[in-house]
DNA sequence: CGGCATCCTTGGAGATACTG
DNA sequence: CAGTATCTCCAAGGATGCCG
């Protein structure tokens, strides 16, 4: 492989996932989802299509970073690419209707961190 | 009870997570319990008390990796310890409040994944 | 049984520079 | 503006061994 970023082609289910995978699907949601990059990217779409830059800026990731998060969230098919080719080339994101799904995820953590943080 | 909820500000926060913390608490708590092994550790707990080894086996981690993450949970307060150090110890871990109150982002993220994996 | 100490490998991720 | 290409660094994490 030439240098390609991580794969993330047909998912194996590890071990332990197999030992849960019958009883729900955390494990297996935290393995799709479950970095801290891919959260943070995928909230900080909640209110809506954002650009590149925007979310670098929003996100703190480098731009190398989140090339490769977003491109990892596509795949996935959590968030959804628009390009605007013409003069200065734009891109945007927007959260797929699997991504928006999580939106009771964010609200969750976001529900506890008030509680439990700051 | 020991485990206390917020207690004023003091954390330090980063460049992105300024940007958002007006907003809500989804940074922070993804920067507290955000990783993979954490989350799966936690989620392993949530039908109350088990020792190192059934995490160790239920979680899939080495021991060496478990045990990092579960001293880490301890000092975020996210699960309390009790050992019986008599014969052959036991050393047995259960959520506190703070980890307890994670219960709902979990069944969010059971939710989302029953919709959306398998 | 629980869990450090060590060694070692991998890849996650920043910085920087470059292109269409 | 939106990435890609490198180079590099460091932490995450597996394997193994030891020990109270």
């Amino acid at each position: 492989m030439t240098t390609q970023p991580p794969d993330s082609d047909t998912e194996e289910k590890t071990d332990a996932e197999q030992q849960n995978s019958d009883l729900c699907n955390v494990v297996g949601a935290v393995e799709e989802i479950g970095t801290e990059w891919k959260l943070i990217t995928l909230h900080n779409l909640r209110d809506g299509e954002k650009r590149f830059n925007e979310l670098k800026r929003s996100t703190g990731a480098s731009s190398y970073t989140l090339s490769r998060v977003l491109d990892d969230l596509e795949e996935e098919g959590l968030i959804e690419n628009r390009k605007e080719l013409e003069s200065p080339v734009a891109s945007y994101y927007t959260l797929t209707e699997k991504g928006g799904d999580l939106r009771p995820v964010f609200e969750a953590l976001d529900d506890w961190g008030a509680n439990w943080l700051e």
